[in-house]
DNA sequence: GTACCTGCAAAGCGTTTGCTAATTC
DNA sequence: GAATTAGCAAACGCTTTGCAGGTAC
């Protein structure tokens, strides 16, 4: 996602309108790194936005990512999250609490010899483990900030 | 997943019944590699069992999931995914027609200094791309097998 | 003024759950 | 005979859609 003022420009540019409900989730979004899911971003904006409704997030969002302004990420546990930083990295996701961790690590691309014939366009990597506040945790068996949904 | 034989034994230890459900779900699990959602499963085994129950199949699944005899997937478009190859392994996912093909290649677990005190148990790659099919068809043209879902 | 957008509500899809009856052991 | 399991249906969570009125341009 880039800075709000070159954003709004560049919705401007695609033929898109600036409403303030767009601008407060732009806003919110921009420097985001918990990877919210659409409901984490309605119920944030909602409080400056009391009129705001969640197909707005969405439609927001989807348009934001077709602009590739954000990108969308599934790492299980049912919804979707979303993601400001579009430059390409991976992901490290914590089985306790749940929370997501950009990863900016070099990952060499795998021999592809075992595809022939298959063109491969991207690689998505997805550690998953213990967070470190988590795996400080773990002696102390505190119950975890937010949890994962069960599958 | 085991062949029938022994996965049958393992089951019978583990204390579950041996359902004529449970064993077609078995069967049909058993060596299928097109890593199919529940759905899918519910389809074909109630071809043969005709009173078979989407819950029963959900059921099952977490079952053998519980047992380590199938891996669960989700690779977007929905619905999970489910894969009796529990070796470890990656997934190569066309983006075209949303096939999902098991991918072997030894990857490189990447760099963790990025990720100071965590512990990473478990590393997912998804390779993202054309399959062979539909990387060959791209020149006619001709409509996907199984279109992806849009989202 | 016009096209796009919002908000609402309802539908959609995949998944889970509660209950009763049937089955496996 | 006892406890697990299947089937059904309804509920659930996340996402999408149809349509009204509202708003940015």
């Amino acid at each position: 996602l880039q800075p709000l003022e070159q954003l709004v420009e560049r919705c401007r540019g695609a033929g898109m309108r600036m409403t303030p409900q767009r601008r407060a989730i732009f806003r919110y979004l921009s420097g985001n790194s918990a990877h919210p899911t659409a409901e984490d971003i309605f119920r944030a904006v909602r409080r400056r936005h009391p009129g705001l409704s969640l197909a707005t997030v969405y439609n927001t969002l989807e348009t934001l990512h077709q602009l590739g302004e954000v990108g969308r990420l599934d790492v299980g546990g049912g919804a979707e999250r979303f993601d400001p930083e579009v430059r390409p990295h991976h992901h490290f996701n914590c089985r306790r609490c749940g929370k997501v961790q950009d990863v900016f690590a070099e990952l060499p691309v795998p021999h592809l010899g075992a595809l022939p014939g298959c063109r491969v366009d991207s690689v998505q990597v997805q550690l998953i483990g213990l967070c470190q506040d988590c795996s400080r945790r773990s002696a102390s068996k505190k119950p975890p900030e937010r949890p994962r949904a069960p599958a």
